[in-house]
RNA sequence: GGAGGGGUGGCUGAGCGGACGAAAGCACUGGUCUUGAAAACCAGCGAAGGGCGACCUUCCCAGGGUUCGAAUCCCUGCCCCUCCGCCA
């Protein structure tokens, strides 16, 4: 969220930035619902203050052993005065705490311009992408044997999946390579969480109130959602704390289930595996200083590349433009797979610095060494990786023309020393 | 599922209708002392919002209610603990 004062003193220049999104803010909107807020305000203080004397005197006269009756007279109807001013407050409140909380995140200057997927800017490649002598086969009839699309439908409708023997093994060898490798080396702290959440959770980290329609909710009286991705209920962990400068930096990695409706994604990606209901994602989150979050999102992208190179998987580097940018992120650096039988790079990872935009929703603080008073944290995420995609990126990349795939040496342990599939 | 006990500042914990934003301790910050450190002593020290400012308002799990007045009384919800039952 947007710090509230700012948004006060320099809404047209918040505006302006938040325009690079391709997002208009009511200015005209905002600037009278504050002016009423303002009115309100000193009104109920004003109120609250002279109910707060009338009673202290009172109290005094009682204590004094005085008649209390024309006192008690005197105060009269304040407090349904006080009750209706209150009440219009509370709901101009309300609104404006809408309204701030349905801004993104200005893009940081260094986000570069543009509406959508097409403007994002090539940062860099890893490994060009290879030629074949063959023509490659997607993942679908690479792995047909072990991937039963059909009987995902017929549990759960389009857009699920059931993989089989060698498919399903691979698919949890991966997971567990990714995990170790984020523990073992880059100093991550395995975490396992929730993945049914309460609104609130999901509010603190930017999905809600905007974009319910992209959660499964839970039915029940309890107003709950799957969660859409681990840094949910991972980031939140630290939601209504005041850390203390030496615990930072948290770095945790999550595997989970990930479940999204995709309202809106109806037609896109529709074969295969690509684009799921529910996948599974290992994730990284990093809990940092302000003065550290730019070089911990530097530092975090490097380690979903290591994942990458580990697997020996071409790959590239983009930096996301302002239009293709999430809610909540302030910059993002997505990095894309090369999949030989589309002939192009998909999304793979994204990893995004949200300077203190989630940090501000969740209530969540450290008390700065120099100050000494409590501050926003910033926050940090990417996925390292998703795992679904980084097996079809497995299959596609290693196979043989024989319907062979040659696993990579890093996956050799995790497979029992399995070195290739045979489908 | 049944029966009890609780949720108070960064932490522990007292207060149980009126001068309470809340005792005390710990932690933290500054000072005295010391070659330095520790100890001891002295002082300070919650958060959010508003105002140029003196200052004002709000917050004792959340939401309702009673009252001139609620951390304190009542109702509902959530969470934690203890015992019993059941269960992976």
């Amino acid at each position: 969220m947007i710090d509230p004062r700012r948004l006060r003193l320099e809404i047209r220049a918040i505006a302006e930035r938040v325009r690079r999104r391709g997002v208009e803010l009511d200015v005209g909107h905002f600037e009278k619902l504050d002016g009423r807020r303002k009115q309100l305000q000193a009104d109920v203080e004003r109120l609250r203050n002279e109910r707060r004397s009338a009673s202290k005197r009172i109290g005094a006269a009682k204590a004094a052993g005085e008649d209390i009756s024309p006192l008690v007279a005197a105060v009269g109807d304040l407090g349904t005065r006080l009750g209706a001013v209150s009440t219009e407050f509370d709901e101009v409140r309300q609104a404006l705490d809408d309204f701030a909380k349905g801004i993104p995140n200005p893009p940081d200057d260094s986000v570069p311009p543009g509406d959508g997927e097409d403007d994002n800017v090539e940062l860099r490649r890893w490994r060009e992408a290879p030629e074949f002598n063959f023509e490659p086969k997607d993942h679908v009839s690479l792995a047909s044997a072990s991937l039963d699309l059909e009987a995902a439908a017929k549990i759960s409708g389009a857009r699920f999946s059931v993989l089989k023997g060698p498919l399903a093994r691979l698919h949890r060898a991966l997971t567990q390579f990714m995990i170790d490798t984020h523990v073992r080396e880059h100093g991550y702290e395995e975490v396992y969480v929730p993945f049914v959440v309460d609104r609130d959770i999901l509010v603190g980290t930017g999905q809600l109130p905007k974009f319910e329609d992209d959660l499964f909710a839970i039915v029940g009286d309890r107003d709950q959602f799957l969660i859409p991705t681990a840094e949910v209920p991972v980031t939140n962990l630290i939601r209504d704390t005041i850390l203390n400068p030496g615990e930072l930096p948290l770095r945790f990695v999550a595997h989970t289930p990930c479940f999204r409706s995709e309202a809106g994604n109806y037609g896109k990606d529709t074969h295969g595996i690509f684009r799921q209901h529910q996948f599974e994602k290992v994730e990284m989150v990093q809990i940092v200083r302000p003065e550290d979050s730019w070089d911990a999102l530097d530092e975090l992208t490097g380690h979903a590349e290591a994942i990458l190179r580990k697997l020996e998987l071409p790959y590239r580097a983009v930096a996301l433009c302002a239009g293709d940018l999430g809610f909540a992120a302030a910059k993002t650096i997505d990095l894309e797979v090369w999949l030989p039988a589309e002939r192009r790079y998909r999304e793979i990872s994204s990893c995004s610095n949200f300077l203190d935009f989630q940090a501000r929703r969740m209530l969540a603080r450290y008390r700065s060494a120099d100050s000494g008073r409590p501050d926003y944290v910033h926050t940090i995420n990417g996925s390292g990786l998703a795992v679904g995609r980084t097996l079809i990126a497995v299959l596609e990349n290693y196979q043989d023309g024989t319907g062979v795939v040659h696993l990579p040496d890093a996956l050799r342990d995790y497979m029992g020393g399995i070195s290739r599939l045979e489908f």
